[in-house]
DNA sequence: CTATAACCGAGACGGTACGTCCAGTCTTGAA
DNA sequence: TTCAAGACTGGACGTACCGTCTCGGTTATAG
């Protein structure tokens, strides 16, 4: 989670040994500390992103982000899950019948969002530090990426009842199919994401899963 | 290319003056350089391992890592690309006119690979690594992993000319499908790579993009 | 100051941010520190003596030394001011009424003290560094000639009340006549410093101010 | 000599070893480098002089200044006397007859030489780096200082045939107790160096020297 | 009249220290 | 007890020079 270690403690370096009181923390603290992190992040970036900065553009001591955070990637993580969980996941993909346009529509949506720095930058920035930190990628992943796989899974088992996808399909399996080459190739930026890109995808995923 | 810097200045900045005299540069000074980052980036980590420890390591001035190098990823990415040069990407994936079995074979090797962490570590350290910083990622890209792309796009142009796959399938694209899920799966943890998912893997692609 | 800056900014550049909070200055530290620094230029040298070493030996961070000092020559100036201040000047130079027998003695004294290593090193390097550095010379004249210098004056003062020396000599200019040859041998080292040139000086110096 | 030796060896450093060739020497280049040293003390001070700079300046390897010179010190103690020598010590002090006017009228003439800032510079550099080092001020005060001095010994001791000096006053100690004022003064900086001070100085001095 | 040994410009090299930045801990005083 | 503030130890950063060491190239005697 913390960039300078590789296998962080369990209970993380900057806290003194006691649990804090939750009760007496204060929130105004709190949201001051995510969203300087999140303005910060957009900033200079996530790798010259400090704590040190975080709280004096917080007006808030340092120890006050200790006390409540293992490292910056947890706090940055809490700070983007504000902002994402008021995205709604609730609804789920539309399903108008036509699997295809479907998952493209949301898939062209995403793309999108990819495409938006304010969004990309601090996901990256997570996202890198994930894939070099196992406990913050746990975190990473169960937070902000499983919400969203769990709308295309939902799809697709709406599909199979629907006939429009092979009964020996699995949801989530096929999921993984559809959104891998787009994370791979965002993550590391082997071709650029566009409306095409998603289409071609989703085309080759329904040819391999189509009932026959 | 350095964590320190998201948007590392063209000429970087632990270049002093200017442009040196490749021609006089010492050999002996390289390769014990690359060496110790080899050494070093396996006993601490990418995270924790610093240029000073590979300098001291390496029996170097600090200078000449940062005569030649923008960032200890660069350095890193050099020693890597020596230890994958010599696997040889020469006589690419077998062909035993069984794509299936072929390409099985491959991904389960490529398991194997992903799974043995004196591979595994510094390759993730780099891939994080160039997740977040551009120029990195290309130089990653380039030179870690189009060499290994290339041999599947070479086999799926053998199996689309020997029938065993649709005529309007792009072999570039098959090997995103093929390749993406499992570097998605590898980078973010969000499950293990284990022979049963590369033989799933090969099955639900080879389903797609087999002729009709 | 420092022996790496001609002309100092007003704000050293060791100083990051600003100044710092005097009152919760550990007192622990800035004693270890003068400590330290006193010994090792014993041990080394003014010019080998470096921050780092001070540091170490104080077991101080070395943010420490550049947060309260400008240069090592500002920390050796506190040090050795620690350590004249306890010497006392309060009682200043005898008066027996044999005014040559008294400065004699006193400039005898100081022949002793100069050709005493622990105290001349560290006070030639002081000296030294004045002479290049206007604003360490000011201080170091402020803070340890001066002191001594004054003891001179009011001497001859009271000689001249006594009788023993012309009504129409100045007492600071007769001090800088005494005194000035005796640095100027110390500082370039022309002759050494003995007895014999304590008395001779102040045979000569007695005999342009005696009354007529 | 050097400042960041206390106690340089007797064959310096920079020196491999092998005594060079005096006759195959390049006398455009040690101009070049002598020449490149007084700008340059001029520029950035004594401390903040290296033998880089010098060398690049010069358009000269730094091997060069190294096979030749000992220490920046000595470079500049070369550079300087270069200069001084050609202020004509020859025709030594006037002798109009009237000691005191005589006296005057040279140190008048050197308080305007020591308030000179092209000629101040390098020669309180020199007299710094001296004060700290042994060997160099030994140097410094042969080539430099002692040719000044050696004028009012010769003059001090025509007084004395003169008759306008008491037969058993030294004319050595004499010239030390004049110009020791001189230099204490300006090296610590304690007061100004003044055409008032000049005089009062000759003043005090000859009070003391005078036949009775 | 070469050749061969030096000096020379250039600058890479192993090092040391610099002054800075920030991590994570600790202390103080106010609320 | 939390909090803002910030001093503290500690360690790595990237830079600047040190003095040494090659590397061609260019003289300038010695054979």
């Amino acid at each position: 989670m913390d960039e300078k270690s590789e296998q962080p403690a369990r209970t993380h370096p900057g806290r003194t040994g006691r649990t804090p009181d939750t009760s007496r923390r204060s929130e105004s603290s709190r949201k001051a500390i995510l969203d300087a992190s999140m303005r910060l992040v957009g900033e200079v970036g996530y790798n010259k992103l400090t704590i040190e900065a975080i709280a004096a553009r917080a007006g808030v001591g340092k120890q006050t982000i200790y006390r409540w955070w293992p490292s910056k990637a947890a706090v940055l993580l809490d700070a983007f899950t504000g902002v994402v969980d008021e995205e709604s996941y609730q609804q789920g993909i539309p399903d108008t019948g036509d699997l295809a346009a479907d998952l493209k529509a949301v898939l062209r949506a995403t793309v999108d969002e990819f495409n938006t720095p304010s969004f990309e930058a601090p996901y990256r920035a997570l996202a890198a530090a994930g894939a070099a930190d196992p406990s913050l990628s746990e975190q990473f992943v169960r937070r902000l990426m499983e919400p969203g796989r769990d709308v295309y899974v939902r799809r697709f088992e709406a599909a199979r009842e629907a006939g429009q996808m092979a009964e020996d399909i699995d949801a989530a399996f096929a999921t993984e199919l559809l959104l891998g080459p787009f994370q791979a190739r965002w993550l590391m930026r082997t071709e650029p994401l566009t409306y095409e890109f998603a289409d071609t995808l989703v085309d080759y995923v329904l040819r391999g899963i189509a009932p026959r």
